[in-house]
DNA sequence: GGCGTACCTTACTCCCGCGTAACCTTACGT
DNA sequence: ACGTAAGGTTACGCGGGAGTAAGGTACGCC
């Protein structure tokens, strides 16, 4: 849980109150989406009045872009940094996940407002499809290397859809996670590999994936 | 002279104005969003003044709970009706996601309304919590339906899990299509078939999915 | 100790959009 | 042929929230 807490009367240096503003503008933004959040709230919030949010990050709209942006940014280390130089498609595929769930089990807000709340927005549709496309890329790229090592496919649109189909599951299942506080993000993943990586006719046979390493 | 439908007959029966004004309503609240919908423009595109709007369907919450119920109703019988009296799992998902696919392609606002434009927004939340539930306690049954014929899985719980895997990708996959205007619903419903059916990893080797049917 | 600057506030203006009051007009039964 | 209700309209009250002006207060630096 990113902590909202200092809201000491003292007064704070720039970099620091711009921090503690996005941390209180992406909690509310989640909570109540771009146009229902009332920028009070946030400056309350953020434990500063109406004024500074103005002079600091702008306007509504620019605060909010700041928010997709930090978020965007901070996700996708996580998961680039999970999967890091490890080999085999099944293990890369498996620490992705591990990253990307356990990023959102510990950045649930952002994760709402990087997902929920900019999508299909009218001004900020062109910043989340960008956004969504360098995921799309990174994991086209992936899955690219891992059928060079095994054999022909059907070609580059068969990678294309598996790619979507692949980051539309983990976002949905993302969103689930979200809204179960009680979830566990690693089971999350686990759950998930299996879907993916075996397919509904193996499971439904009762079979499991495991980690050459585990 | 005169037409099939005089242009002139301003006046109309009450059932027909709200499913009018219905259609108007799913068209802007797909296109702006709860918040930024005016009950202004609604009207306008219903082709009525705003007084009618509310003597009929009530205040804006009323309005879009009342747009969510339709839309739902129409997906469910559609997928319903499609899925039918198949036998065999792999049928069975395949007619399923035809007929959903298919509904979304024909409804892309009323899909939009119902899945991006409702999803944890506060008012409407209970709402559409307790028709997903419909949905993943249908899609759940066949699974274990499927399982029964085959052999015994990991349990209720790995049931669970992939289901919400299953209705989370069609999901996604429905808001990709909303998003290409050009693209094919059937072609659509083949890919995530291929993907969900056989797994990445034998999809990653090449293999594809054939209907016995042909 | 004074002075500039960065930090921070109270107290507005103004617009926009929900919801309504009060009023018109056409169709239809009798 | 006329009363009545269903269908329809214009015009406004009013609240809430984005954005701003004008003015404090502490901190560092000479």
């Amino acid at each position: 849980m990113a902590s909202v807490q200092p809201v000491t009367s003292k007064r704070v240096p720039r970099a620091v109150r711009e921090q503690q503003m996005l941390d209180a503008a992406v909690s509310v933004f989640a909570r109540r989406g771009f146009q229902a959040a009332t920028m009070d709230e946030i400056a309350e919030i953020a434990g500063i009045s109406k004024p500074m949010v103005y002079a600091y990050l702008g306007t509504k709209e620019e605060l909010f872009t700041a928010c997709l942006r930090r978020e965007a940014t901070r996700m996708l280390e996580a998961v680039i940094a999970a999967v890091g130089a490890t080999a085999g498609p099944d293990e890369q595929l498996w620490n992705g996940l591990r990253g990307f769930f356990s990023f959102v089990g510990a950045h649930r807000d952002g994760w709402t407002v990087l997902y929920r709340r900019s999508r299909g927005r009218e001004p900020f549709a062109s910043e989340w499809h960008s956004m969504r496309c360098r995921v799309v890329e990174i994991v086209s790229l992936l899955l690219s290397r891992a059928v060079a090592g095994v054999g022909g496919p059907g070609g580059p649109s068969a990678i294309e859809a598996v790619t979507y189909a692949l980051v539309g599951a983990a976002e949905s299942m993302a969103d689930w996670l979200v809204d179960h506080a009680d979830s566990d993000p690693e089971r999350t993943a686990a759950r998930l590999m299996n879907f993916v990586w075996l397919g509904a006719e193996d499971l439904l046979r009762g079979a499991t994936w495991r980690s050459a390493a585990g």
